[in-house]
DNA sequence: GTAGGGTTAG
């Protein structure tokens, strides 16, 4: 199923030469042109490539450097008369596009000083530096300032501050905001006013809402585009919501006339990569390369790179790679992380290793995330040395560590049982200013029930309290799970019936962790009792589920319901794992399970292990 | 001359 992606993009190589590209021949020895017309066409190549009529660039919006923008403002500044509010306007827009936010509102500031004209325009650059830094107070004090200066705000200054709430997640001050400007009348909100707040709802799991906000700007005359439908379909398909999202798609499409654009395709395409459903991306790959104003582009290709790393199928991904080069894309610094990741992910350090050490010479610099995929092979194959050197290595080379660094050293540093040095670690996250998350939380509760300091985590989970990171599902597996190996069940028990209390639901893996703890001290049957819980909680047994009771009854040499547990995982196209299978096989040698049940049990074999298992048959 | 949407890591 995945090879068939992989054709339907050669596919496309083909489609493309098929349809604009005479048939192949040799350019040199070729008669049928002469230079005038591949000059000619490469002028027309050109062309197409360049900025579709734009004006050319004033000298203020072609600075490179900061150097330069300082120097070009000084000179501005000296003229007399001062040069126009444009000019100002352009260079200020330069710098923020450079990404010195700082430096750009310090130029502000001098226009300000040196009663430079200042209006809109530049007011609202001005405002988004400040957004951009997540210093939207600051963004709102120049807001102030327009009054003071009787320039009147336009929707662009709003829609800037807006976003700036949405970055910072204030999204309950966004909300009020946009309700005030409708409200109060100051400005009529645009389809970008929409899609930012939209963007806001859907950034907090408010799909529901942000498809009225959708439905309220047509109702109110502001006709919904691209941008907007794009928006809440990738946060539909982020959600895993992926019927809704194609519905939404169809709506746009098909009842709206809207066209989709290559954004639209990624997201549905990164969507269905999600959920594994192979042959729909396919088809969407299919459809997107047919319609020639939706060619995928790089970051289409670094979803397909990185699918094919999770499903553990580098060789795929590379051959992906290899389309991204023959079709004179440039694979950038994320498709490479992906490959990284993906090595380190089945454990080929030597070749996760040897592509970090390649970078450099493909003009690629690594990034923090980089490193941090790298660190996550070296930490989960215990080699943490090696671990520890890299983390040095990424200050050395001037990049900070984030939360996800520091949390991938813990989870190393824990498992080989240097809970000391974890420890430390821990300190100098905190002394760095990152604050740990709810990852870092459960790797740390994690790391301390692996190393029996249960007490410890236990106490850190008390001291915590009442907060989001105690109200994580994943949370309270770790701690179950850490109990009822140390044999606390009564501590595992009560914090299983904490869940109903905080009304939180739990997971199939919450209630397999406490149906093993329960059959590890032998209690078959409130572990039963559990088990048949699940299905009517709308949480049904997985296979892990079942193996783990199975294994229970089994240690404890209870036959009674071994069949009916073998038949009913039939029923459900479950699996034995080879642990389980290899103890049913012992019962029926030493005469415990009867014979007649070895037909069922070599349906519950799963293909990969016949291989290397002997089952009798 | 100013605003909004899609990719990688624990």
């Amino acid at each position: 199923m995945m090879a068939r992606t992989i054709s339907h993009l050669r596919a496309n190589i083909r489609f493309k030469g098929d349809s604009f590209l005479p048939p192949l021949q040799n350019p040199l020895s070729s008669s049928r042109f002469s230079p005038h017309a591949t000059l000619l066409a490469s002028l027309l190549h050109s062309i197409s490539f360049s900025n579709n009529g734009d004006r050319p660039q004033s000298r203020y919006q072609k600075v490179t450097n900061l150097d330069h923008a300082f120097n070009l403002f000084d000179e501005m500044t000296q003229r007399r008369p001062l040069p126009s509010v444009v000019h100002f306007a352009q260079l200020l827009n330069a710098v923020a596009k450079m990404k010195h936010f700082s430096s750009c509102l310090d130029l502000f500031k001098q226009m300000c000083l040196i009663g430079a004209p200042v209006n809109e325009y530049c007011i609202s650059i001005a405002i988004k530096c400040c957004c951009q830094m997540s210093r939207t107070n600051d963004g709102f004090a120049l807001l102030a300032s327009c009054f003071r200066r009787a320039v009147v705000p336009n929707v662009f200054i709003f829609n800037t501050l807006l976003d700036g709430l949405v970055v910072e997640n204030r999204i309950a001050e966004a909300e009020r905001l946009f309700k005030k400007l409708i409200k109060q009348k100051i400005c009529e909100p645009n389809a970008v006013t929409y899609s930012t707040m939209i963007k806001g709802l859907c950034k907090f799991g408010n799909n529901d809402i942000a498809i009225g906000l959708l439905r309220l700007m047509d109702e109110r005359g502001c006709k919904p585009n691209t941008v907007v439908y794009n928006t809440i379909i990738d946060s539909l398909c982020k959600a895993k919501m992926i019927e809704d999202a194609f519905k939404l798609f169809n709506e746009m499409v098909f009842a709206k006339s809207i066209q989709p654009d290559v954004i639209t395709y990624t997201s549905l395409i990164h969507g269905l990569c999600n959920l594994c459903r192979w042959d729909e991306v396919s088809k969407l790959l299919k459809e997107m390369v047919e319609d020639v104003r939706i060619s995928p582009d790089i970051q289409t290709f670094n979803i397909l790179v990185d699918a094919f790393c999770k499903e553990g199928r580098v060789d795929e991904a590379e051959a992906v790679i290899d389309i991204i080069v023959e079709r004179g894309e440039v694979p950038n610094i994320v498709t490479y992380n992906s490959l990284i990741d993906g090595c380190c992910l089945r454990g080929e350090m030597t070749k996760a290793r040897s592509l970090f050490d390649s970078l450099t010479s493909k003009g690629l610099v690594p990034n923090v995330v980089t490193y941090n995929s790298l660190l996550n092979g070296y930490c989960k194959s215990l080699k943490i040395e090696e671990a520890m050197h890299l983390f040095h290595e990424i200050t050395r080379k001037g990049l900070k560590p984030c939360i996800v660094t520091y949390s991938t050293m813990l989870q190393g540093l824990f498992r080989v049982g240097r809970c000391g040095a974890a420890r430390k670690f821990f300190d100098e996250m905190r002394a760095q200013g990152l604050i740990p998350n709810e990852c870092t939380y459960g790797i740390i509760l994690d790391g301390l029930c692996n190393n029996h300091q249960v007490e410890e985590a236990l106490s850190l989970f008390h001291l915590v309290g009442d907060s989001k990171l105690n109200s994580n599902i994943v949370v309270y597996t770790i701690l179950i799970e850490g109990a009822s190996k140390c044999g606390k069940l009564d501590i595992a028990r009560d914090l299983f019936q904490d869940l109903t209390l905080k009304g939180l639901q739990p997971n199939v893996r919450t209630y397999t962790v406490m149906v093993s703890g329960l059959c590890g001290e032998g209690l078959l049957k409130e572990a039963k009792h559990l088990f048949r819980k699940m299905d009517e909680s709308g949480c049904p047994p997985n296979s892990v589920t079942y193996n783990v009771l199975l294994q229970g009854y089994l240690k404890k040499q209870n036959y009674d319901d071994v069949e009916m547990l073998l038949q009913e995982m039939d029923g459900r196209r479950y699996s034995l794992d080879a642990s389980t299978l290899s103890m049913l096989i012992d019962e029926i040698a030493a005469g415990s399970v009867d014979r007649s049940m070895l037909k069922l049990i070599g349906k519950l074999v799963p293909k990969e292990m016949m291989d290397t298992t002997a089952v009798p048959r």
